[in-house]
DNA sequence: GGGTTACAGATTGTTGACAATCGCGTATAC
DNA sequence: GTATACGCGATTGTCAACAATCTGTAACCC
């Protein structure tokens, strides 16, 4: 599960081929280990096998990134909904004290940290849904866009906008309004897109020096 | 991918284990083919695996099917939303087609014939889309309600809703109205999870000699 | 010189054997 | 009679060797 570790945090270059071989000495185990890790990492659409040709890191390009921040948006809102109804006053707490967290964050421009607690917030509001499905479908998401998480948060004014959704999300959760948090969730899921489809254009030569 | 169709289609009995041994046997292959399809399988949510105790086959009781089909509602809204806007003329035509032949299995009473072209609409709708995140989670999530398929097209009524959600799908879709072909696609499987919800009750005990 | 074919190196797919672990039945102590 | 410790069979996890396939190179023919 090393590999796993070094493909989520983006250590490994896109396109890099995976050699079996090369692993096993890495990671000191055993082809067939590898080889196990390797089908895993496949489903999760992290890395990309050929019959007899190898596996490689797989490139998620800003299409793709789009598309997956969709798909993530519709089940949030789902799971922001559930949550809404099936939180305990604990979830609930844990999300108000998690978003307390990020305003001074946000205003000492500490945006490595806000970023940080913003995955911490969307990951405690799914787990409150105790919605299991979408919880297993949403974890497989983010691991493929580790590589554009920090972008978005570094676009000029979006951490501000980012606080004010998330203050409507929080604020519909612990008023226990299904509607109104999976409607905060979409809004908020769909700023990321539109942030993501502006990011698009002006990071796309400097994104292979990026990763 | 043997064991696959067995799976899907149902053959196995819940809980059953799958032994490696035995798979290696029936399948007439060594035990790391077998090893990488449970692997595989597993991250499907088809079958269950414990260190050093073995595979059995995934039962998915009435609260999870309920799941499996809210977050399938959210994503097929999604890719209904974005046929409206993507589709070609061949994409809608081949919708309405299938929704055309629908109409007479439905006054004829073939249900089974009527479910399967409800399976085609929904994969050509998912097609026309264009969305290949929401494509391969929706795959994964409807392998997994195989056992559930029929058992809401055969509640008294529910034919009829079904058709009458579906023209207004399709009627959203010719129109390439986005919001409106999600909001039916929606609507169209709230109808199934209440469906769903309601023969919980009256087939909790039946279930076991249906499986 | 352009294109085709044969070969070599590298890499993956497959197989079989060995080690580690678990569940269960049995023996034993109290 | 009950509870605990032990050993055995069954099963999975791991490993190293072998077969199949691909890619790039170089010789060869026209």
């Amino acid at each position: 599960m090393q590999l796993r570790r070094e493909l989520i945090a983006g250590d490994l270059l896109p396109q890099q081929r995976l050699v079996e071989a090369d692993l096993c000495s890495r990671l000191h185990t055993s082809r067939g280990t590898v080889r196990a890790v390797l089908l895993r990492l496949e489903h999760e659409g992290l890395v990309v096998r050929e019959p007899y040709r190898g596996a490689h890191v797989r490139v998620i390009d800003e299409k793709e990134a789009v598309e997956i921040t969709e798909a993530r948006a519709v089940l949030e809102a789902l799971a922001a909904r559930q949550a809404a109804v099936m939180a305990t006053d604990d979830d609930l707490a844990a999300v108000r004290a998690i978003h307390a967290e990020m305003r001074p964050l946000l205003k000492r421009g500490d945006l490595l940290a806000y970023s940080d607690a913003n995955r911490r917030l969307h990951e405690r509001i799914i787990e409150a849904s105790r919605h299991t499905t979408t919880q297993r479908l949403l974890s497989g998401l983010k691991a493929q866009l580790v590589r554009y998480q920090y972008r978005t948060i570094l676009v000029p004014g979006r951490p501000q906008q980012s606080w004010a959704e998330h203050t409507a999300l929080v604020d519909a959760l612990v008023h226990r309004d299904p509607d109104r948090a999976a409607a905060a969730m979409m809004a908020h899921l769909s700023g990321v897109v539109a942030t993501l489809h502006s990011a698009a254009g002006q990071e796309a030569d400097s994104a292979s020096g990026f990763g």
